[in-house]
RNA sequence: CGGGGUAUAGCGCAGUCUGGUAGCGCACCUGCUUUGGGAGCAGGGAGUCGGGAGUUCAAAUCUCUCUACCCCGACCA
């Protein structure tokens, strides 16, 4: 395809307000113009590129037997009133009213659409397991888009809905879409990491996410180099970090408006970590009183709000008490609170509780503890939970050593999702006996469009992207240097432009009247993996130039030579 | 949602404080020269200065208001 016939408006400089490579590169090389925030236009080459995506994703749900349907995007509010999200969803559902004044929604996912689907058309135990998924364009009323396609508005995404009449077919199916989008990402040629996700109070409700690893994500995970463990760092389990200080004597030290753990650190002289923090937050209490509860942690350590929801007997949404109510309950104002004599159920941290020796508020304005011991000072009235954030350096849950950190794209999430939505939609088939019954489902999103941002953030160097055979607009980048001054040139790059696609070959040829160092730089940006470089100078030795966008390395080669490299390739 | 900031040509920006009727670079068009890593010269096209209201002889500039967009935050004992 001749360059000149395409819409490649490729910019020196960047947007303004583009802050990640994906963003700045894509945009830049012309693959995607933004149109409002979170929402952009896809051009000529990104279409390309979302195209190869498209059809990786499609041939390896082929491969494990699901179907492609096409469900709407704009979905009448009854369908939501029934399963109770239309109000659950909150703000992140557009909404809008049809001229009859009818509420609609435009769909930023489809539980509720595959459910109704699958009611009306599947009614035997015969046609299941029934696996169906579409690509199509979601819309998310995001609080805050950013980083290009990354965290977008309107985006597109792969999902698919499986039935099932029982767990075991359930879980083959989860498995075989584990494995499929492993495959997916190793097609493209991402590195990735399937990573745990909440794990539920349960404990046994499968979730996987699916991470393509770069800097630039969002997410913070959680892997243990020695092992295949992997979490969300917000999900993963801390182990308790054991203590082999000494025993000390408690002692009561006046500390005058020091309230802070940096400042109780500094003013005592002792480590962060030899410190507890005592977070007072809303209990789940009875009656008018208002209950409140006691979270301890390491001074070093970070409370991890998911976590101390999950625990019984704390208030869900978490609710801090204000220093009044502190007060109101304790005598002393938050700055000076201790696990020690406090009337309030206590729930310490595992490595809090590992503490031999702490310091911490005495329950008396301007007063700390040093020396504090559980066992001696406050007894066994209190439940040792997990209720912090993982740090580096802790022991993986597995036991397989230190825990590391790296970013990670969220690109693919698959979960069991029960009877929920059968239920709430009142969907059922029939058994073997004749039994109407609700089948239980799995829900497997993959970002389509988001995949295509996390290649560019994973493949790129300074010059530009550096796209994956697989997902690459074209394959060959014919470069003509000054086609339009020399003949030999322009013949020669219309032959081998003219033999690559009878090889099948996707070839780009830059036939626009151009300085080479425009060229070069276009090239370098697009990031096509082949390029091509025909200029009088090698065709005086009757050769051409061939490189590789991820390779320093040149080769001279004959042109019928360079066409037979590539298709045999 | 809270805080901060920005809005001037397709993109990047100056001009705003101190009011006088809009400019620079890139991109685009024409011509000439140039031609292996984002050319040079000359000429040219392109802007409701985010919208509205106000002050003023005069508003991109001052005031009010609305909108859009960007950034940061949402873990405190």
């Amino acid at each position: 395809m001749k360059y000149s016939a395409l819409v490649i408006p490729t910019l020196r400089d960047a947007p303004a307000d583009a802050e990640v490579a994906s963003h700045i590169l894509l945009t830049r090389a012309g693959f995607i113009r933004r149109q409002a925030a979170g929402s952009y236009h896809w051009l000529p080459l990104g279409m390309r590129v979302l195209a190869k995506v498209q059809r990786i994703v499609r041939a390896e749900l082929a491969r494990i037997g699901a179907q492609e349907v096409l469900m709407p995007v704009v979905q009448p509010a009854e369908l939501w009133r029934r399963s109770g999200r239309w109000d659950v969803m909150g703000a992140e559902m557009l909404r809008l009213a049809d001229r009859q004044n009818r509420d609609y929604c435009l769909s930023p996912t489809q539980e509720e659409a595959v459910t109704e689907l699958f009611g009306r058309t599947v009614g035997s135990y015969k046609q299941l397991p029934c696996n169906l998924y579409h690509i199509q364009t979601k819309f998310r009323d995001e609080i805050r888009p950013r980083f290009g396609l990354m965290r977008a508005r309107e985006f597109i995404m792969k999902d698919g809905y499986s039935f099932h009449l029982d767990e075991r077919s359930l879980d083959e199916t989860y498995a075989d879409m584990y494995s499929c989008y492993a495959a997916i990402l190793d097609r493209i040629g991402l590195r990735y990491r399937a990573v745990e996700a909440d794990p539920g109070a349960m404990g046994d409700n499968d979730s996987h996410e699916f991470h393509v690893l770069a800097a630039a994500g969002e997410d913070r995970l959680a892997y243990s180099p020695a092992s295949d463990y992997a979490a969300n760092v917000e999900k993963a389990e801390a182990a308790a970090i054991a203590d082999d200080a000494e025993v000390e004597d408690l002692a009561k030290v006046p500390t005058p408006g020091v309230k802070t753990i940096e400042d109780v650190a500094a003013f005592l002289g002792v480590e962060q970590r030899r410190c507890v923090k005592t977070l007072i937050v809303h209990a789940t209490g009875s009656g008018d009183h208002l209950a409140l509860a006691a979270l301890v942690l390491r001074g070093d350590h970070k409370l991890n709000e998911a976590k101390a929801m999950r625990l019984n007997g704390v208030r869900r949404p978490l609710v801090f008490a204000t220093d009044d109510e502190i007060h109101a309950a304790l005598g002393a104002h938050a700055g000076s609170i201790g696990p020690i004599d406090i009337p309030l159920p206590l729930l310490v941290d595992r490595s809090a509780a590992e503490l031999a020796s702490f310091v911490c508020g005495a329950n008396q304005d301007d007063y700390h503890l040093v020396g504090a011991n559980w066992q001696r000072d406050v007894g066994t009235d209190f439940q040792t939970v997990d209720i912090r954030n993982v740090v580096e350096g802790d022991s993986a849950a597995d036991g397989s050593g230190p825990l590391r950190f790296m970013r990670g794209i969220e690109v693919g999430h698959i979960f069991k999702l029960g009877a929920k939505y059968t239920r709430a939609l009142n969907v059922t088939v029939q058994d073997a006996a004749g039994q109407d019954t609700a089948p239980i489902m799995g829900c497997y999103g993959f970002g389509v469009s988001r995949i295509v941002a996390a290649v560019v953030e994973q493949w790129h160097d300074d010059d530009g992207i550096i796209w994956p055979e697989a997902v690459a607009p074209f394959a060959v980048h014919l470069v003509a240097l000054n086609n339009s001054r020399s003949v030999a040139v322009q013949s020669t790059a219309e032959d081998l432009h003219e033999q690559l696609e009878a090889g099948g070959l996707e070839v780009l040829f830059d036939d626009r009247d151009e300085r080479p160092g425009v060229k070069f730089a276009d090239a370098d940006l697009i990031g096509i993996p082949h390029r091509i470089t025909i200029g009088e100078r090698g065709l005086k030795e009757g050769v051409v130039e061939y490189r590789r966008r991820d390779a320093a390395t040149m080769e001279k080669l004959s042109p019928s030579m360079t066409v037979r490299r590539l298709i045999d390739r």
